[in-house]
DNA sequence: ACCTGAACACCGTTCAAGT
DNA sequence: ACCTGAACACCGTTCAAGT
């Protein structure tokens, strides 16, 4: 799950490991999960920590880096092989069973499409859904001038949707209203 | 601006209003205010504060809870004044302008928003988007089926646009966007 | 080169003691 | 009935001292 960073002497690396592993499980318990006793659940000083994460936002990144790249290149991938305007509505639905699950990714979304500063999260998420875009719009499934930043801010409701076990059709009706709003005519 | 509570002995009250303008400017300029920094500059104890206020989340809706019930009570009259459509798009347009200028107004409408919890909050702004729904409904503006609470929720990127100031033109773009889902043909 | 863990300056919140 | 402010159990973060 962890790709092994290299250049590290083997006690850094192992602690590296260590750290995102437990803070995977922290954050999943509890997206607010301090850093204090994530160090204590790794079995490292607090200092060990932060030389690793330099700040909080850091380590979040480091746990979910992951799944966002999955994300992003799972973009083109759909595109290759479905209808430009299924392939978009796949990806929603990815985005959404996400949200579903991986709570503190959430909140990394979250900052990151709220403040385009965390661009490292931003940039490629923003890519992704240009790239579904561009290939909607060049199949005239989509009106032109659809802006690819405006979609992706919009499309933050999907990871807003509280308990949507409970409510399992609410993500897919206000997917139909926006791509409603998206569609040429 | 601050309604006079009733009922208190009068330092109470004083204290109770004190603590209310300070936090309102506390808020403006650092929305993560801490309790104990507004406590200070209140002049109290921080257990007088906790005595007026049971919680952060508490003293944050004591701020604003008038701001919210101006943006509540807009709704009729704007639907009084103006076609349904042009009703619905002017009271978003409030409701953007206030998270541009009111940045811990927004972390009231997010929490509430995400969480139907803060019952509080949510229940007159969903019923304000509700009577906007219906009217336009009604007037045949809108298709039928659209649910106000979808449409508070997809209406949050109203708040989470930073810098609009740069981007004038964002909301406005975004909310031509959604109101193409929204109407009928 | 990396780790430890005590320490700093906070935080939200409580509660005994006062008036 | 209300206020004070010391105190509690934390928090994120730093850094001298170690290996």
């Amino acid at each position: 799950v962890t790709e092994p960073k290299d250049g590290l002497r083997s006690d850094a690396r192992a602690n590296r490991e260590k750290i995102l592993d437990v803070a995977r499980d922290a954050f999943a318990r509890d997206p607010q999960a301090s850093m204090n006793s994530i160090a204590s659940l790794a079995g490292v000083g607090p200092g060990t920590l932060y030389r690793h994460f330099p700040s909080r936002e850091a380590l979040i990144l480091g746990v979910y880096r992951h799944e966002i790249e999955v994300l992003v290149t799972l973009a083109p991938k759909l595109t290759a092989r479905h209808p430009p305007m299924k392939a978009f509505r796949l990806w929603c639905d990815r985005l959404a069973s996400y949200g579903r699950v991986k709570h503190g990714l959430t909140d990394v979304l979250h900052s990151a499409v709220a403040d385009p500063v965390h661009a490292e999260v931003y940039a490629p998420m923003a890519g992704a859904v240009g790239h579904l875009v561009q290939t909607c719009e060049e199949a005239g499934a989509f009106r032109r001038g659809i802006d690819a930043e405006d979609l992706l801010l919009l499309l933050g409701f999907l990871w807003r949707i509280k308990d949507s076990g409970a409510n399992p059709a609410r993500a897919e009706r206000m997917l139909d209203l926006v791509m409603k709003g998206l569609e040429a005519r």
